[in-house]
DNA sequence: TTGACATGTTATATTTTTATAACATAATGT
DNA sequence: ACATTATGTTATAAAAATATAACATGTCAA
């Protein structure tokens, strides 16, 4: 199903902030690819659909044109996949892994 | 405490494949920094010092130097954050947010 | 102290990401 | 058809990440 390749390629479309705050906007709500463009002001909207690609690529938004607009929808399944596969696990030990660094680290 | 800069660096720490098999390779006991360049002997070691002052600079490795070798221990408390205060509830949601996904993109 | 080992730094080349401008297509209303 | 709106593409510049070589430091053991 999905590889590595694909793991590394969720991980790398969630490394950059304005691209997690893409997500963050279509969390509640599909939104159109210009409503997109206009919540983020500061940026270029060729910057804003350049990261919509990577997004995209990396599954993280499905999108359907209706008309000359286009709906972009989250899909967090990529998330929950890296999550399952390999966040999940560190986070679920991070506190038994830090009692055995403390005790390292102690003298 | 930790801002959003801190997470964005956790993040991109995370985006690199082998920055995360690092990781790995800390996970069931600390290793010597030689030890750990070792485990990847396709890559220069200067590389890998790199990718861990990367990990270091994201807390995810605190070391300590005992003598003349260094030690190397993984620090999972900052992947714990990322989950608790963004990924973990994508990834909850995940499933309902698919069939919202699957009713909007169904006729 | 001398040599070997373990580690670390600096400088620089290479590659990848990110940002932007200029151009292009496609659908809608009049 | 024509103007307008919404979206998308291509080319290229600028910045950041990655890889490597050359050099430097600190520790130990004989």
């Amino acid at each position: 199903m999905s590889s590595a390749d694909d793991s590394d390629k969720i991980f790398k479309a969630l490394a950059d902030h304005r691209r997690r705050a893409i997500l963050d906007a279509l969390k509640d709500e599909p939104k159109t690819t210009g409503a997109l463009c206009d919540m983020f002001p500061q940026i270029d909207r060729t910057t804003v659909l350049q990261h919509m690609r990577v997004l995209e690529a990396a599954g993280l938004i499905v999108a359907r044109r209706e008309g000359r607009e286009r709906w972009n929808h989250l899909n967090a399944l990529p998330i929950k996949e890296i999550h399952d596969r390999w966040i999940g696990d560190y986070a679920r030990n991070a506190v038994s892994l830090m009692a055995r660094l403390k005790a390292d680290l102690e003298p």
